[in-house]
DNA sequence: CCATATTGTTCACAGATCGAACAAGGAAAT
DNA sequence: ATTTCCTTGTTCGATCTGTGAACAATATGG
């Protein structure tokens, strides 16, 4: 079928013209603060009756703001707490990236990380292909189940009680509550519980019957972001002869990481 | 004339749909941290068509980015670069207000806070309203040139040259340079020469033959953000007259001011 | 291997976005 | 005080854009 021309190679589609627009608007309102829309006209090259309809359109949102006592118009925090989070999971994927492949070669056994994103966890970072005993090549982008993975679980276990709730909320509303969930749902606190007294969670023969896992959190300072396991044959040992010879070094590569990923958020 | 209904009380113009698209679209994004495609139209309602359509351009102006290994969608920085200083703009206009009121309530003489705004000094604060010696009441939002007015002197001798430069050719690219200052710009380097040893800008019946106004600059940290002017009759006195028994008053105004504001934008 | 799910793309059409033109108000000059 | 010029805000028909149902291709799971 005929193909017309693309903005980028391989890609398909024009830009949205008013989004485009939109944009060109913010970042001229980001460069020159307060400004009257006749300015932001000359800055920008839009029209002038477009440019009304694109500060209507962004006042709505909540990302500009116009000065009742001449009109002038601005960027609010709005867009800054949009970007909220947006550098630490870059950061932290980097970091724990390097981090797993050293307890990796440390202990032979292949560990993940994993964040909550869209009601799953989903792998940010897997030293699976540095492991001798993993056959697994592309975890990135895999998903584990919330209630039931020890990286779900230790992620859960690291959430206030605010937090938790909300999660939970999220979860429902969008879905991914599966029925093997629902019935651990109820006993969903004590299980933390639980988890907290053994000091990690655990899970046995989840996503391969014969793959166990062990998990810590992992936090930005104080603020939980996501998990990491140690995967390991079920056959070779119990989650508990895991805990007793993986979980100090687990968690020293975890202090580490947390460490690094501080000091580069805050350059 | 016939009018159609409004989205807000008194405004005639209906949000722009592919805009408010592409920011609902963000704000799934910034929920969701990593999400595939079919999550965000789940998540916003958005066609999946559609949504290919917005996170093409939204790649395009660098506000998304794709992982080539599944596909999934994120925030990146330019949304965080993009929002620089906007805290800043509000927390000074409100700092600078009050400390305004306290000068010329010291001093009796009015005072203006201004920021270089579209190439023009726009005046964000000031307290003329509360000088019993001025007949102003609305300045914010007037302009003065920043080449010939106090204001804009003061401001300009606190950038560095590389953002010296960056200024004047902002001015040129958006036509706010005037014939009168064109006269002066082969010698502007001088001239800020010269106030920097003389330890404050002044002008002399700028905007009105019997003002005259002397200005010091203000900082966030090390960086400038504008400057405060203090405005006085031509027949009262000289500027260095005024320089001799206002200069430090505003000094120390301007002081107390940048600490407040410092600490106000670390909270 | 097959069925199902998901991803990525297309294109006719409905309707959205555009900007020239107009109306109103404010500022500056006389 | 009046006139002229500039700026702001709004309108609406025409043009063009953005949309989503449908299709093709690929990936996944049984």
């Amino acid at each position: 079928m005929a193909s017309h021309p693309t903005n980028e190679i391989g890609s398909p589609y024009k830009e949205i013209r008013a989004v485009t627009r939109a944009f060109d608007l913010l970042e001229a309102a980001g460069d020159l603060g307060w400004a009257k829309v006749g300015e932001l006209a000359t800055y920008t090259g839009i029209d002038r009756g477009t440019l009304y309809r694109l500060i209507h359109t962004l006042e709505m949102k909540g990302y500009l703001v116009r000065r009742a006592e001449d009109g002038a118009v601005s960027l609010t925090e709005r867009i800054l707490q949009l970007g909220d989070g947006v550098r630490h999971e870059d950061v932290a994927t980097q970091v724990m990236s390097q981090a797993l492949r050293g307890l990796t070669e440390q202990l032979m056994w292949p560990s993940d990380f994993a964040t909550l994103v869209a009601g799953r966890m989903v792998i940010q970072a897997s030293s699976h292909k540095f492991s001798p005993v993993s056959v697994h090549r592309r975890l990135v982008g895999k998903t584990r189940p919330v209630l039931r993975s020890a990286l779900g679980l230790a992620y859960l276990g690291s959430l206030s009680r605010g937090d938790l709730s909300r999660t939970l909320d999220v979860m429902r509303r969008i879905g991914t509550v599966s029925r093997e969930d629902l019935a651990i749902l109820p006993n969903i606190e004590r299980r933390l519980e639980e988890m907290h007294q053994r000091g990690y969670a655990f899970s046995v023969g989840l996503v391969e019957n014969n793959i166990s896992a062990i998990a810590l959190p992992v936090r930005l300072g104080r603020r939980p972001i996501g998990a990491v396991n140690i995967a390991f044959f079920r056959s070779a040992m119990s989650p508990a002869e895991a805990a007793s010879t993986c979980l100090k070094p687990l968690r020293e590569c975890i202090v580490r990481a947390e460490a690094a990923m501080l000091a580069q958020t805050q350059l």
